[in-house]
DNA sequence: CGACTAATTGATACGAATCAAAAGCGGTGG
DNA sequence: CCACCGCTTTTGATTCGTATCAATTAGTCG
């Protein structure tokens, strides 16, 4: 097994009833399908885990049998080029799951972006399980489904979308994650820092934050702080991250 | 069930034994992993479809429960802005196999670049007969992960690679799958014309044939016609392809 | 062989990258 | 509590890769 840096606890010696039944992630996650069984054989299967804010947990290239659900915390997962250059792929927050990957083997890398809670599950485990429930199958490969259209509609903005969509875009995004899994409404929390947002939007933390200075002056926001970001006009912002109108400083 | 334009031929009447025992696909596809089983039940609920080239077979939105695979020709799934700007997310060959999306829900649109034949599965059969062979649920998630592996390879390449770095990627890739489909070496057939290879790669037409143009005055590769590449220094473009050196015209 | 479309080549414009520096911010210690 | 240090973010000046606009050449099909 590859050298995961973290603090595990064994779920077995916890019992899955104290774990499970307080999990705040539970409602945005794969196991949530299981909810009204009773399950304790298959939860205390899982390993509740801790990683620490800017550790790389899973490693590009690495075997790791492993499915992640992530409960608490933002992560990053990423690939990098041989001269460097990062391109983020996704970021991942309370629900989302991760180790699809085929042959068990992960073809990009994660890392904490902040103090990260998560379930390990066997992948060995969870495929027995699935076979008597089809309903967790199916959970997960709902989860499989949605991080393919999530990367494909990534394609879309990395392949046609200006700067300005590209924000506007990334902006709505976190928008709704904060809503759906904070109930922030126009106030948007960002976790991760102006390089990360440049490596996964495909443009420089220069350009990003002009981009998000344009938008101030122009209404569509206000910037509490560097994290923080107030959605002013959604119309306009949302028609901006749908590729409406491309350049336009609409005002 | 949507305006599917194109010649379905039923299975039914047909036989599963004449249509599978000579697909010439079926060594990429999904369906192998039964082989040398009984299953004419399952092979008889597919059907077996054309589709003209330049038709749109499946509209991005549209509700459709099947299971689609391609047995000959090549598809270009996209998305489309607005103001009409085109992202092609992936090409199909034979083996592809699509229709993951959640809720039977396609979010983009596939279209036939060449004549296509290909199969169609209800879902529901495919459901049923899964849990009987839970080898056929491995090999569609399975084709599934490829899909989403593919498309965070297509990420990097559009949110950080250069136009040289991105044709050589193309050509590498369309190399591999020229290899393993066609059995062809240094030889790449393209079906796709220049725009289809631009929308792929984030760039405009004009770019790709002057790339082109370099990479042949660079003796990278010969260009017999606009579809018919020879490579030329497979250990250079695959270093370009890699992101191993960003934009020296190395020679 | 002519008509139409696809691909290439050329000239110029422009959005974002790069290089450079200043300002903001968070944490630490005297 | 404030001064200092290091890191993040913002702002500025300039460069550059690719888009755009425009025209020519090649290729395809009736």
């Amino acid at each position: 097994m590859a050298n995961l840096r973290h603090r595990a606890i064994d779920t077995n010696a916890l019992n899955h009833e104290t774990v499970c039944k307080t999990c705040w992630a539970r409602r945005f996650s794969f196991c949530e399908t299981l909810h009204n069984k009773n399950m304790d054989e298959f939860f205390g299967s899982a390993s509740y885990t801790k990683v620490d804010s800017g550790t790389v947990f899973i490693h590009d290239g690495e075997k790791f049998p492993f499915y992640f659900n992530i409960n608490k915390g933002t992560t990053r997962s990423f690939k990098i080029l041989p001269d460097g250059r990062r391109q983020i792929l996704n970021f991942g927050v309370p629900g989302t799951l991760t180790g699809f990957s085929e042959h068990a083997s992960f073809d990009f890398s994660i890392e904490a972006i902040t103090d990260v809670s998560l379930c390990r599950f066997s992948k060995d485990k969870v495929d027995f399980y699935s076979n008597k429930h089809p309903e967790l199958r199916k959970a997960i490969m709902d989860k499989m489904v949605s991080e393919l259209s999530d990367s494909y509609a990534h394609t879309l903005v990395l392949g046609k979308m200006s700067a300005r969509e590209r924000l506007a875009f990334f902006l709505i995004k976190q928008n709704k994650i904060g809503f759906k899994i904070y109930g922030q409404m126009n106030k948007i929390t960002l976790p991760m820092n102006r390089y990360d947002i440049s490596d996964y939007l495909g443009v420089t933390t220069e350009t990003i934050s002009r981009t998000f200075t344009q938008f101030e002056a122009e209404g569509l926001i206000t910037s509490l702080k560097a994290s923080e970001i107030i959605i002013r006009d959604r119309r306009r912002l949302a028609a901006l991250a749908s590729g409406a109108i491309r350049f336009a400083t609409i005002g």
